[in-house]
DNA sequence: CTCCCTCGTGCACGTTTGTGCATAGTGCTT
DNA sequence: AAGCACTATGCACAAACGTGCACGAGGGAG
């Protein structure tokens, strides 16, 4: 808005942060109150001006971190998060933690794949601002369902992607799973599912949380009337662990002759691995089951998730059985 | 020291800079007092745990930054500094700035040049450590003067910057003018020297105030004692404005002819300019006319100054006689 | 011209944070 | 085993900070 404004911004930001000065001495200098310059700080964080990031030495990181990064090669970062809080908690927390993550990764003219699920929605709703140029936000799987456009939901949290980035912003406006493999060939051959499907082959940074089975607060793939009781019976009588973008696949990471993947819109697993910044958001023990799939899978570069799911993660590995 | 300690500055960094926690909600999660948490992150931000910066961007800077960045092509920090402050004061500010500017560029198998001087000095004092692996500070041009050997100060800097990164240190045990040029090229054959000569020429980073002829705050060079009287006759009858690492330039950028810089052990121009980061800071108008040199001569990749001299520098460029 | 809306500002208050000091713990020396 | 030096901790107080609120300036709309 105004530019001034702006200006003061950065350099009551220079001199907070980078020359230690104290609001009240800031505002002596600028010629204006303390609260301004309270206020003008403030705006400087959230537009993206000051960046902190917090940079752990990879060596000297945690034992649990260590343990995941070494076993599944994966770049780990645990959210420190206390055991009693509720998964809503936690999860408002770990998308925080994850979404000012994100932000140092981002740069212009990336090509930025989102999928959609309660996770990516928390995450969204905490993104801090950076200008970017050039960058595209891609929707990685469809959001309709048998009832209703449903894209609403999905588009939100695309929406915040791009205006947090300052980025174009574009859907995928085809349901989550077709009823029929043939109408997704035929869709896949039209140019404007054809652009999108471009757009995801050029990503640089992939964006997605997990779906697991048996989680108790189901994923909304499982429970937000995308699939019909035939569906869920198939899913229940395999293998599947769990999805990522609405991609099934097994515990041991493969995905192979799971049929309803030839009617589900994300990228084909295989098409995923290609992504070179794959950032998995997982919050929540009972997610553990979808975790461990994805990560046999290879599907993430970079995995963010809470405390307790990590020491889950590495108590029960090699445990094939368990869950709880 | 703890290991524990250092997770626990991490957690604490985390919980407070990623998920904005209050330092006290912080401390029940750790089982600790508050102000056990508030040392815990200063700790965390001293040992670059946690780091800061401000990105601003390049199109919307302020105006001052845009005309010397188009201008003479650097890469501009210009730091909010009130007129009123005294020079001392001046240094401090523009040196804190200047050190965790500086903080970010500094990574792992870095040849950084280091220069010796009051400002250096001073930025020295103010670096955020940064953990890295394989760096190497060398010192850029020699200490020693005609009466003493003159090491401590520029060894002292020399020390900070490797403390700071975690670097190893090379001193250049040599004087800051000999007084036989065939002295210096004996030297230069030797083989500890030439050791030196290789790193400097390997360097990633120099970092270097300017020298102005005019200071009213004299640099080192011209009071420590370093030239004898003749030798600052010399300077004064001849066109030289300033100097960057004991090396001598006209107003216009150019040092050939200099007899002086024959005598001179600091790298010639040319060299220094290979350096792919070339980082310049400058305190105090007073210096503005080797400022100036300095940009002519295509020195520096970056700069960052204080506001004063900025202004100074795009009102009376294109002037070339004005210095008041 | 007046009304009304919006936005930025300063004030005042309650909250959050930094730090000097006394104390308790830890490891090393004799 | 006792003494010593050093460091980390918690307490309490002062400093620094964030924010609801009321006010006033600017800018359309009627």
């Amino acid at each position: 808005m105004d530019p001034s404004r702006h200006s003061d911004a950065l350099r009551a930001a220079q001199m907070y942060y980078l020359q230690d000065l104290t609001m009240d001495a800031i505002a002596r200098e600028l010629r204006t109150s303390r609260s301004t310059v309270s206020r003008l700080l403030s705006s400087a964080r959230e537009s993206g001006l000051v960046q902190i990031q917090i940079r752990n030495p990879l060596d000297t990181g945690p034992e649990l971190e260590g343990r995941i990064r070494q076993r599944y090669g994966v770049d780990v970062h645990v959210v420190p998060v206390l055991e009693t809080l509720n998964e809503a908690e936690t999860l408002d927390r770990v998308a925080m933690q994850a979404a000012r993550t994100i932000g140092p990764v981002v740069d212009s003219n990336a090509i930025i794949g989102v999928a959609w699920g309660s996770t990516l929605s928390a995450v969204s709703r905490h993104l801090t601002r950076k200008i970017t140029h050039d960058s595209v936000i891609v929707q990685l799987n469809g959001a309709g369902n048998m009832h209703t456009t449903g894209i609403t939901y999905a588009s939100d949290i695309m929406r915040r992607f791009g205006s947090a980035y300052g980025a174009r912003v574009e859907q995928f406006p085809v349901p989550a799973f077709f009823d029929h493999a043939a109408t997704k060939t035929a869709m896949w051959n039209e140019r404007s599912v054809q652009r999108i499907l471009e757009l995801q082959a050029k990503m640089s940074i992939a964006i997605f949380g997990v779906g697991s089975v048996d989680a108790d607060y189901p994923s909304h793939v499982y429970a937000g009337g995308y699939l019909d009781e035939m569906d869920l019976n198939i899913l229940a009588t395999s293998d599947v662990v769990g999805d990522v973008a609405t991609v099934f696949f097994r515990g041991d990471g493969s995905s192979d002759g799971i049929i309803l993947n030839e009617r589900s819109t994300g990228p084909a697993l295989a098409e995923l691995r290609q992504v070179r910044r794959r950032i998995c958001v997982v919050s929540g023990v009972s997610k553990i089951k979808g975790l461990r799939g994805a990560l046999a899978a290879g599907l993430a570069t970079d995995l963010i998730l809470d405390e307790s799911t990590a020491r889950r993660l590495v108590n029960y590995e090699g445990l094939p059985g368990a869950n709880g």
